[in-house]
DNA sequence: CTGTTTTCCTGATAGTGTTCGGAAAACCGA
DNA sequence: TCGGTTTTCCGAACACTATCAGGAAAACAG
């Protein structure tokens, strides 16, 4: 078929694409330096020499456009998964996905917030950009399934555990490591309760064995 | 001295008090009905009868009737801590000081996020009632020094282990009890990790499982 | 060069918290 | 009851916010 070079429609929608870029990069930007409540239509567009209304061209609503950052930080956050180093150690990998959220977390303050709080007046995500957050969640569950651990409450406790360190990280310490520190600590306590202690794993070995 | 009865300036100010108390209530109302970011000031003073100017006399700005509702929420809680039965079994104490935290959140959602959680743009509580959520801190802090849990770590754990449930609770199942469930468990788990395993329970345990 | 589509802006609406200044009301002491 | 003081309340206005409607300008398509 006769699709060899780019039609000039796709260049148009390429440049569509373009500057709704631009427009989530400078969103970003403003999100970062002044926090997620910080973002702002009018300085949105003084940003990009434009008048606030043309964004509408872009977005349909405020909304849309922290709709598109909470589908692109869970992109991220897949990404981030996805280069999980491979292990079938269970305390091995409870501390990568532990230490993956924590310091997605304390990376930047305003994307977790975004994903993980209710801290955005009325956001709501979209079907969309929900199913991502979707997958995060049931990609974190079986990689803990792919330990032996496929049990709904302990499962639930594990999150809680995590979500628990990232929040009081950010809330109580944003610039240190205070909480950070404890997430070996914290995999070790969630290990030993759902596996047992390491000797008591040992003398349950044995016990099947025989 | 005279001063018997209640003097006319008394009766004054007793009133300035009482219509800022209606406001609060109004306040309170308004955010348990429609959420924390709810509240609006033409709205308050709309249920009020009034102008929405005439509330600054009684309050500063609108984040100064968030921080009276902050201070509020921190004293509540500061009571519900004097209430808690006294008794020395550590893993009792660490229950009821869950218990109390997690129904505090469930029990009215927007108070537990003013208090926990940084969901309203602005807000910052004032020094006098960011010495009473202090307050709340330390009171958790020495309950637990009370049975034997002192080092700086183990309470940022269990501070970070409590909240996750907590907020948990609220952003995954409010109408529910699907962390609140978990809360002997994890007192269990926190338990055997700072005071020493009872090995032959996870050998239990793990039996069980296998 | 025409017709169509996309982009952008002017103008306006409805909402927010907040400040100013003065009027009204309440209170106080005599 | 009267005059002076203090407190309360409101009308008007300001500076923001997101958003809608309509039309002009620009980009594109054939």
């Amino acid at each position: 078929m006769h699709s060899a070079e780019p039609r000039r429609r796709d260049r148009r929608r390429a440049r569509h694409e373009a500057t709704k870029q631009e427009i989530l990069d400078a969103a970003w930007a403003m999100v970062r330096a002044g926090g997620l409540n910080a973002l702002s239509l009018r300085a949105l567009a003084h940003d990009l020499d434009m008048e606030p209304q043309s964004l509408y061209t872009y977005f349909a609503s405020k909304n849309a456009v922290y709709d598109h950052l909470f589908a692109a930080g869970n992109r991220e956050l897949l990404d981030r998964f996805a280069r999980l180093e491979q292990t079938d150690d269970p305390r091995q990998v409870l501390g990568e996905i532990a230490r993956l959220f924590v310091s997605f977390a304390t990376d930047e303050p305003a994307r977790y917030e975004l994903l993980f709080m209710r801290t955005v007046p009325d956001f709501e995500p979209s079907p969309g950009s929900y199913a991502l957050a979707v997958e995060v969640f049931s990609r974190a569950r079986s990689a803990l399934a792919a330990v032996g651990l496929d049990d709904d409450a302990d499962f639930d406790m594990w999150t809680a555990l995590v979500a628990g360190l990232a929040s009081q990280q950010l809330a109580n310490d944003p610039d240190g490591d205070r909480y950070l520190r404890l997430i070996d600590d914290a995999v070790a306590m969630f290990a030993d309760h759902v596996f047992g202690t390491q000797a008591a794993v040992n003398v349950n070995r044995s016990l099947i064995r025989a």
